[in-house]
DNA sequence: CTAAAATTGGACTTACAAGTCCAATTTAGA
DNA sequence: TCTAAATTGGACTTGTAAGTCCAATTTTAG
């Protein structure tokens, strides 16, 4: 977690009010786009003036980086919060399920935040495009963690690679979102998320009593 | 193809000239989006003036819009191009080689032309929105083709759904492109596309002679 | 308490971008 | 040929956005 800027102690009111900016910044860069949101819509939301953000953070991209690393914590969090560990079929079913069902929550507007920040940004700022890449490294080894504890137990074969299912699964999510905002319907992000979940399902081991699921 | 603008007639000088422009507008948008794009940019790489701009365009939406249909055309075309029919599974496979060897044209940077601008303008011009859902479903529908084509001769299990297989090929190649975009490596879209391929051989009936593929 | 550092307000500069406007030139077709 | 329409040049307006600057205020720590 590179924090930079550290020359410059931070107090209990100035860590809030960076804070403040970064977390409002997050949802107006989701909600419009990262070129989209200009730093006075930032500075009006959050009640701020010019200096303050200049205080914070060294130019937009330092401030956009610091959105990227919040919303990367937000995810991931989240997504342990719901569901602790991806480590059966069942709940990586639930998994699924909760990411299909996330498209109703902005009326289908709205992609990943990663994502959409990862197009916008990935060729027009190097750092931006390191961080988003490091971003999905640990969110695809959040679900290669559930996947590795499955082959330990013997449920999926010697054969399966968990980082090769989760960085799968991770396009899958990915594209899904994409075509769902773009067609405002869920249906290609829940075909790609059953996608992803049979291409897992290929490398489980039949167990005894009920049968392979699905 | 929706054209508008239509009460004017283009001459033969016009139209090259408007051609000029999207064909111009196209590239440039592709490399540094659609809001890192200005008018004068275009302008400037056209040898054109305001005035023509805004003589084939009602505004700078209209361009876009301009530019998204005839990408569309654009890579189908070279798609159908090279791999006529996507009708037998060496066609898919040599489909899928071709997407992944895609990454290396630009040396890892852009994404999908159509997928980045989804990304940028879906929640900002709800027609350019509703222009791109079409593009991907013309797209997906020239797999489909291919797709039906296979069930129909019997290779297909009955049930598989060209239409749903095409959708959930087309989310993992826009996953995967992004992915590939982001950390510079076609592994993502490797992986994304192997997967893709997997969900249709799922439903391959066996044949006499050689072994299910891959 | 007091000096140094952190925090904040907000005006200002500079650059750029979309869109307007009008006049000049070229072309098409009767 | 001649005239109306199409095409083009380019200055201009208006708005916005990133970033700079300096002074004022608040907080921290010795």
């Amino acid at each position: 977690m590179v924090r930079k800027r550290q020359e410059q102690v931070l107090t209990k009111r100035g860590t809030a009010t960076r804070q403040r900016i970064v977390e409002t910044a997050a949802r107006l860069v989701y909600e419009q786009g990262a070129r989209g949101t200009s730093l006075d819509d930032v500075m009006e939301r959050t009640g701020t003036s010019k200096s303050q953000l200049y205080h914070y953070f060294d130019n937009k991209d330092a401030l956009l980086r610091a959105v990227i690393q919040w919303q990367t914590k937000r995810i991931i969090g989240a997504q342990t919060g719901a569901i602790p560990a991806l480590d059966t079929f069942e709940a990586l079913k639930r998994w699924g399920d909760m990411i299909v069902a996330s498209v109703i929550d902005n009326g289908g507007r709205g992609g990943c935040p990663l994502g959409s920040l990862a197009s916008e940004l990935a060729d027009y700022s190097e750092k931006a495009r390191v961080l988003l890449g490091e971003s999905f490294d640990l969110w695809e080894a959040e679900i290669a963690r559930g996947l590795d504890a499955m082959k330990v137990r013997g449920e999926l074969a010697p054969a399966a690679d968990p980082g090769e299912l989760a960085t799968a699964a991770m396009t899958a999510l990915q594209g899904g979102k994409l075509l769902a905002q773009t067609q405002r319907s869920e249906r290609p992000l829940r075909l790609a998320m059953d996608m992803a979940l049979e291409n897992i399902a290929r490398h489980l081991k039949p167990k005894r009593g009920p049968r392979r699921a699905r």
